[in-house]
DNA sequence: AGCCGGTTTTGCGCTATCGCAAATTGCAGG
DNA sequence: CCTGCAATTTGCGATAGCGCAAAACCGGCT
């Protein structure tokens, strides 16, 4: 019974260097699940009991404080795993995952992951240099927070969304899936209330286009610029 | 030729899981050098031809943007990896390393890598583990760094730094290492000015005991305090 | 078509923190 | 012991961005 084709996700990062018939072999220790928009697939701090592999749709890992505060870790795009916990020896997850649309994933228990690793190491690489990816980009985005303003923040984090879930248009580019004024703050670690003033701006000046919980992109090359612009680069 | 004692490493969390004699071929691959106090050890965007075990120490891993600041990405400990782009597939080191302190490395051509791993995989393993874990340390730097200010960032570094380098003293723990307040503020996000008035007014409280690139830690607990203290909760 | 609730916008005062500049200090060499 | 330099301290304005509050908006649902 093949309950996941093989050949959709024969070509993931994941699971290069894995033979087709191993591939098989990993795919019947999982099941599939569909969570709709804004279901939680799990919750920070509860017991990582499965890990994940988005099929379709969009999912949005953050962080809470004691005091409630939360940030976006990251959104997960399809192709990409989630929930790693026990990758890094973790027993709990250290964040909440959330479906920010109708999705679908592959679930695995915890418990396969030493058996798969062993069977195929390959599995282990790849995750290390997935892990060690996202690595980086958490540098970068600590980098950007010490040493750049707010909208050069958020015209990074702006384009990075679009390049990893952008929907091209003729008018520009579109962000894939729901996001809210409060997401792109918690992105990068400032207010709704500044993101929206900022927004504003750009979409005054022709920048962008926004609405509820959707942007475009109109202008990606000029807000490549801002993003680029030092505090001091004077602006018009 | 035993150029390094195997017994010194064996207990590393890099080398769980890997039997003596097989620690012994792996070495075996590894030359040691010295760096002196203030030295280079490789730059931010050199090939990465080589990567890292710190045998004594200590090393800071440093990331410079195109306008020239910089943000410590975070000080090595004896025992620990660093140098690492391979494991996720970059060619060149995305930081600066450099030995703030005499230091003594094991030095493995990055090439070494993928045969190492594909012999011993307990090491791919193993170093998942450390850069997931680095992966979560990140994740609260963010978070800290989106959601407390400046003193509570500051406190928590340096209850950081005395966990993993503290020296114990009858006073206090003092960070083992030298380290300035343009260190401290390049690891919390802030200027060396205000990391300079925040400890002069932690020292005026008997809080810590600090002098030209030193630091103790005299009253941790009450530090740890600090470090909890929400925006809002009353100060004396 | 009309209503309701979450989202976004915007005004306004406030302040934590920056940035610059100048004085001071402490360590390392000679 | 003295000198010079780098690290640190501190004062003082400037300001980016926060926080609160109120209004306007937009969609979806009935």
């Amino acid at each position: 019974m093949a309950k996941v084709d093989t050949s959709l996700v024969a070509h993931l990062p994941l699971f290069a260097g894995v033979a087709p018939e191993a591939l098989d072999e990993i795919l019947r220790e999982a099941r599939s699940a569909r969570y709709p928009k804004n279901s939680a697939i799990f919750e920070q701090g509860a017991d990582a009991q499965s890990f994940f592999l988005l099929l379709h749709g969009h999912v949005r890992a953050a962080k809470t404080t004691p005091t409630g505060e939360q940030i976006v870790v990251r959104y997960v795009a399809p192709g990409e795993t989630f929930g790693l916990a026990m990758a890094i020896g973790a027993a709990r997850y250290p964040a909440t995952a959330m479906a920010v649309d109708d999705s679908v994933v592959l679930i695995w228990p915890t418990s396969a992951w030493p058996r798969l690793v062993e069977r195929f190491p390959a599995l282990a690489a790849n995750t290390l240099q997935t892990v060690g990816t996202r690595l980086q980009e958490s540098h970068t985005r600590i980098l950007e927070m010490s040493t750049q303003q707010v909208e050069q923040r958020i015209a990074h984090a702006l384009l990075r969304l679009a390049k990893q879930s952008g929907k091209k248009l003729d008018q520009g580019i579109e962000i894939d899936f729901p996001i809210s004024r409060q997401d792109i703050a918690q992105m990068t670690g400032t207010t709704l209330h500044t993101v929206s003033r900022i927004l504003s701006g750009w979409e005054s000046q022709g920048l962008v286009e926004s609405g509820r919980q959707r942007i475009i992109l109109r202008e990606p090359h000029k807000i490549v610029v801002l993003a680029e612009r030092t505090p001091d680069s004077g602006a018009a």
